[in-house]
RNA sequence: GCGCUUGUAGCUCAACUGGAUAGAGCGCCUGACUUCGGAUCAGGAGGUUCUGGGUUCGACUCCUAGCAGGCGCACCA
């Protein structure tokens, strides 16, 4: 129930109507024509915009429209109380008590799927997360990590359906380097020879003593003393171990993904070669040379002959190579390969999450989906900017090489799971992040989380004063109210919340969620404190009894605050 | 050099997918606790939306040319 979307309708169907009797005439298309909610200052409820979109065609001002448009639309529609031409060619609407009180009803009545879509289904494949399974996560996934989870919870609050999928990247140069490291840390322990920490090569992370710790404890029956004989069977372990503690994060983080896709077994169906040999024929696959790029250190480019993608076609800015000098295949062979897989598996869209670093990647990954799929904008690809972590007021770098980084572990333990996704959500994910540690774990009441979490929980103790649950359904007998204008700022806050959701799932941009929560809880937080002065702006009269309007009124808030935050995948506490 | 991305109040960020006088938080100044929970509220100061052009009835938003920061640029993933 979106009342911008239903009077949006209801005025199209009042012009076209006009323009058959000869009262207006329309241009080609209407799309755009917007119903919107006014600004917070103009004493009304909605606006349009329709009599400047209909100015040009007829001819005339928009203040000289308007008024045949606001006859017309006072004797059609019921609801009106007061309605108005605003500069520069708004016409604004104020409905009456009678709209506002269905309203009220209608939201109580759907409380499990108020501003749910549920128009344009499609089956989605979100992709995310897919760190290297060679350690723990740290913070900077982290935010990839929830924003790929909401953006789910967003699809399926939407009535779409959703797979969320992680790629495990168990195949390439890194993972034999970080099986290295595993071989020689358990060398370390059971053999006494000191880890080479100067190699650049091997992963030196303390996490690694407990992989091989764990390892050894599990396989007392291997004999360690040669690599080259164990190399594989110990490539698996030390994958699992690696992947147990990504899962544990992601699992701390209130994070679950329905696949895990390993590129090894790609590799070993030989997954690359059928998709390489169905682009050859399709003629986006070639044998030839890359140039260096300009303006960057080629002394060391060698020119040579090799498998390129051809997705200058697609509009990147050079062909990619598919094949290493070794004749392996690259990263990205692979991972077209694993992109065809998505493509075979029937789904309307696609969605990666990547991270800052990867942004380059993108226009390759969406012409090889484009290639394979022939079908544009299939694949989206969203960036996780950067997350900035400030210490004391001092930036704090971190380093997987060194081993020396915040894991998610720490940041749960000492934030809490809520405040991290609360505030790794309420910017846009386009937007670097500084995720003050002290600042979030000491001053915890300067978080925006808590200010929406207590306007819950104010709901929730109204209504433990009046002995009834938060939970069970509301039965009012008389569903009529009178709204005051105070109370009526709450609805017309709350009556945006469909729009909130439908802006943040189409642009896949879940900030917006936190910020309209916040907003909303702002106006009932300024609501509350009202009753300070004013007795009947309180929920609970002397005689500890509430008026149905307000117990409507309190339902409706505490029902879209518990649907954003559960989008969010955050808590709402009843007691703080 | 090329590509992507960001630039909004002192700081951190929003801005309803082109709308009205650009809004919050923090910080600064002033005020409200015998309360249905002060983790809250009311008020004040604070702006050339990086710059120049263009499209539009209308631009923070779109186009274009710059400026500044970030990320990336074969045989890593």
């Amino acid at each position: 129930m979106n009342i911008f979307e239903e009077y949006k309708k209801k005025l199209i169907t009042i012009i076209k109507k006009a323009e058959k009797d000869k009262l207006l005439i329309l241009p080609e298309n209407l799309n755009s024509v917007n119903v919107d909610s006014t600004p917070p200052k103009i004493d009304f409820d909605i606006s349009t915009n329709v009599s400047m979109v209909l100015a040009k065609p007829n001819n005339k001002s928009p203040n000289d429209l308007a008024k045949v448009l606001i006859e017309l639309l006072k004797k059609e529609d019921k609801h009106i109380d007061e309605i108005s031409f605003a500069k520069p060619g708004f016409i604004n609407i104020k409905f009456n008590k009678n709209y506002w009180n269905n309203f009220a009803n209608k939201i109580i009545s759907s409380s499990h799927n108020y501003g749910s879509s549920g128009k344009d289904k499609k089956k989605y494949l979100v992709e995310f997360v897919s760190a290297n399974p060679t350690g723990p996560l740290h913070v900077g996934h982290c935010r990839g990590a929830i924003l790929g989870d909401v953006i789910s919870n967003l699809l399926q609050f939407n009535q779409n359906i959703v797979e969320r999928e992680y790629y495990v990247n168990d195949h390439g140069n890194q993972i034999s380097h970080f099986n290295y490291s595993v071989y020689l840390r358990i060398r370390e322990k059971l053999y006494d020879e000191k880890f080479p920490l100067d190699n650049p090569d091997l992963y030196p992370g303390d996490y690694l003593k407990d992989i091989a710790n764990s390892i050894i404890k599990n396989n007392k029956d291997t004999n360690f003393q040669n690599f080259k004989d164990i190399e594989n069977h110990l490539k698996k372990l030390s994958i699992t171990e690696s992947l147990n503690l990504i899962k544990q994060n992601l699992i701390d983080l209130g994070i679950k993904h329905d696949n895990f896709v390993s590129e090894t077994n790609l590799v070993n169906d030989k997954e690359v070669e059928k998709v390489i040999e169905k682009l050859k024929e399709s003629k986006h696959v070639y044998t030839g040379k890359i140039k260096a790029p300009e303006g960057e250190d080629n002394s060391k480019w060698t020119e040579r002959e090799q498998l390129l993608f051809k997705s200058t076609d697609f509009g990147d800015d050079k062909d990619r190579a598919l094949q290493k000098s070794d004749l392996t295949w690259t990263y990205f062979a692979s991972d077209v390969a694993y992109h065809n897989t998505k493509v075979n598996r029937n789904f309307d869209k696609l969605i990666n999450i990547l991270g800052a670093d990867h942004a380059g990647y993108i226009k390759r990954i969406t012409s090889v989906v484009e290639a394979i799929s022939g079908e544009k904008n299939k694949l989206s690809c969203k960036v996780s900017q950067l997350v900035k972590l400030i210490k004391d007021g001092k930036p704090f770098k971190m380093s997987k090489r060194k081993g020396d980084y915040i894991t998610v572990e720490d940041l749960i333990e000492q934030v809490g799971k809520d405040a991290t996704r609360f505030i790794m959500l309420s910017r846009s994910n386009d937007v670097e992040l500084d995720f003050d540690f002290s600042k979030v774990k000491e001053k915890s009441k300067d978080n925006p989380l808590y200010y929406v979490q207590y306007c819950y929980a104010r709901i929730c103790s109204v209504f433990r004063n009046i002995k009834l649950n938060i939970k069970d359904e509301l039965k009012i007998k008389n569903q009529i109210y009178n709204y005051t204008n105070d109370e009526l700022k709450i609805l017309k806050k709350a009556s945006e919340w469909p729009r909130c959701v439908e802006i943040a799932s189409n642009k896949l941009e879940p900030h917006r969620i936190p910020v309209y929560l916040y907003e909303l809880s702002s106006e009932f937080h300024s609501y509350w404190n009202k009753g300070k002065d004013d007795v009947d702006k309180r929920f609970i009269d002397k005689n500890n009894k509430i008026s149905d309007d307000k117990l409507a009124l309190l339902k409706v808030v505490s029902i879209i605050i518990k649907l954003g935050m559960k989008i969010l995948g955050v808590n709402t506490p009843e007691k703080m």
